[in-house]
DNA sequence: GATGGGGGCGTCAGTTTCTGTCGTAATGAG
DNA sequence: CTCATTACGACAGAAACTGACGCCCCCATC
């Protein structure tokens, strides 16, 4: 068949071979692996699949990339950590843009999800160093990203608990978890995962229970995937229960935010508006009204705050009393 | 010979091949791509190549990612916007990951920025449809982000501007540039990139001055990159240039600070501890008192009057009278 | 309008490479 | 100990790949 011809070729079969191979820790057998290839429509023996794994394993494009754990029968082969090989390659640009998005995500993202992404960064990186210009300075020192606001540390989880927590969910099993110091262990059905920056929690439910808890993956001391499925997690709408206000989220009412801004104050949301529904009316010199529709938050609260006495909340009445009942009471505690 | 026997294979070839594509709208002849691959130590003819890149290009497995505009001669050759082929392959872990990172970046990073990585993102989201459970959530469903702290919407970058400038940069490159609403362009030497989330500013120099000035990306209407180079690119030291306060970037002075916070809004800091010198007492019921060395930064003052009344600063005694008299100033507006 | 260089592509035959099959030795589980 | 499974060497037929050549077309230059 002119369809079928393509797949059945050493380079496709290769592809997809390497495709199938998962990421060390994890291995298959060959066995495994030709299986699924037959799978997937190829038509070839085991024999070959032993014979490109072997052959993969030695050459020079290959062989730092993959791993065969022959200490037992069958094989265990695996992609080694920390290696990758996209197509297209990398040129000056990707690599820049992984090196930024390295650093934008480092002081963001827990730990462990940073390290999914190693071997990419480890690529861009790779990259760098065989194209390093003689004499000159690396891409990395000419860009620096200094993001705004305030840095608090994200919570550590302890390693590999977040694999299976992530693989209980996704394949929709329950667990049995190991909660802070308590010695056994509580049968749950997790449903979804909120992810706060700092912190990520689990929404599940007890067993027997019926209302939803939020745990914080890391207070999670183990974890041990069970093959039973979790109860009802088709029906659960995750958004539904965010907009709820389950979790505490910035979820507000809309409202109509007008607000003065002293001296320079606005400047920066000429740039950076708040969103499309942003007006800035200078009224005065040095003073501007800014008008934009936004949600009412503990975080727009914040931002308010923290702007001091370069602003004045207008409307509505009840933020803006909000906003000055805090003041007088911040200043007391200084009185 | 042995060694270059692993080489001269239609695989690796044809991997080789694969890895020397640039990102479409760049491209190339078949004539630079083979002289491309020999220079790299494959013994290949020409035809060979072109054979390669016909049969590849309407092949099944890579149909949709190799383009050819034959519009004219000779042909350019490119991989398609927006696609990708990762070794290994994705798994469940990896595309949650992305879709997670690519919920992370969003609302952070610049939207040219962004771009750069949609081949990625998009991998994992081909993997999420072709691994749909059926009847069953997609993993995105299972999954919210909803980042801290309040969203400013990034300013915007005019389509290739981007790209010039990090071109530039990269190859140490003069460009003449065309900001804001002037009409003559202006020759300038670039020297880094500070990006701060929403705004990046250009540290250069102009044609004849001394000193740096800083532009915003966004405000660059039209870029040309010249071919001479930048002077004295490999001596300027952006971390140093940032230390010394050039763009009034949140290195400040290493202060102790030391703070109460009162009723619940210490709790936080016990998960997600500012860094690692921080220490938490309860002083007495619902007071607790945090010490730690921080820089006395203007992201730090945001950060204090933002948790309003919950807090007051003891030492140093500076930065309290500092937010004492931002406190009463702000309490004045309103009455 | 002629001309020449370069590029794309069809063809072909020799050679290389690949593949399925089979056999053997080794390994590990029961 | 036995048996199933695995890794791997060998081999011959089959498939594919390759380089070489030549033709035609396009475009730029004269």
């Amino acid at each position: 068949m002119a369809a079928g011809a393509s797949i059945d070729n050493k380079t496709y079969r290769i592809i997809a071979l390497l495709q199938a191979l998962p990421r060390s820790p994890q291995r298959v057998t060959s066995n495994e692996l030709h299986q699924r290839l037959v799978s997937e429509g190829h038509d070839i023996t085991r024999r070959s699949v032993e014979r490109y794994l072997k052959e993969l394993s030695e050459s020079q494009t290959f062989g730092a990339l993959i791993q065969c754990d022959d200490t037992a029968t069958p094989y265990g082969w695996s992609v080694a950590q920390r290696q990758n090989l996209s197509i297209p390659g990398m040129d000056a640009q990707m690599a820049a843009t992984w090196d930024l998005v390295a650093r934008y995500l480092t002081p963001l993202m827990a730990k462990d999800v940073l390290d999914k992404l190693e071997p990419v960064f480890n690529e861009a990186r790779k990259w760098f160093e065989r194209h390093r210009p003689m004499g000159k300075r690396y891409w990395s020192d000419k860009v620096a990203y200094v993001p705004r606001g305030f840095h608090l540390e994200p919570a550590r989880v302890s390693a590999g608990i977040a694999d299976q927590v992530y693989d209980a969910l996704y394949r929709n099993r329950q667990m049995n978890i190991w909660y802070k110091d308590k010695d056994e262990p509580h049968l749950v059905h997790p449903y979804a995962l909120v992810d706060r920056g700092a912190v990520r929690y689990l929404v599940v439910r007890f067993w027997n229970y019926k209302d939803y808890r939020h745990l914080a993956l890391h207070r999670l001391r183990k974890v041990h995937v069970l093959d039973d499925e979790v109860e009802g997690a088709s029906t659960f709408d995750l958004d539904a229960y965010l907009q709820e206000g389950n979790m505490n989220l910035p979820y507000g009412d809309s409202i109509n935010l007008v607000m003065r801004l002293y001296g320079r104050a606005a400047d920066h949301l000429y740039e950076t508006p708040v969103n499309e529904t942003q007006t800035l009316n200078e009224i005065e010199p040095d003073v501007t009204e800014l008008r934009v529709q936004v949600q009412n938050t503990e975080e727009l609260r914040w931002w308010v705050l923290g702007l001091g006495a370069n602003v004045e909340v207008v409307k509505p009445i009840k933020l803006r009393n909000q906003i000055k009942l805090e003041l007088g009471r911040g200043f007391e505690r200084y009185a």
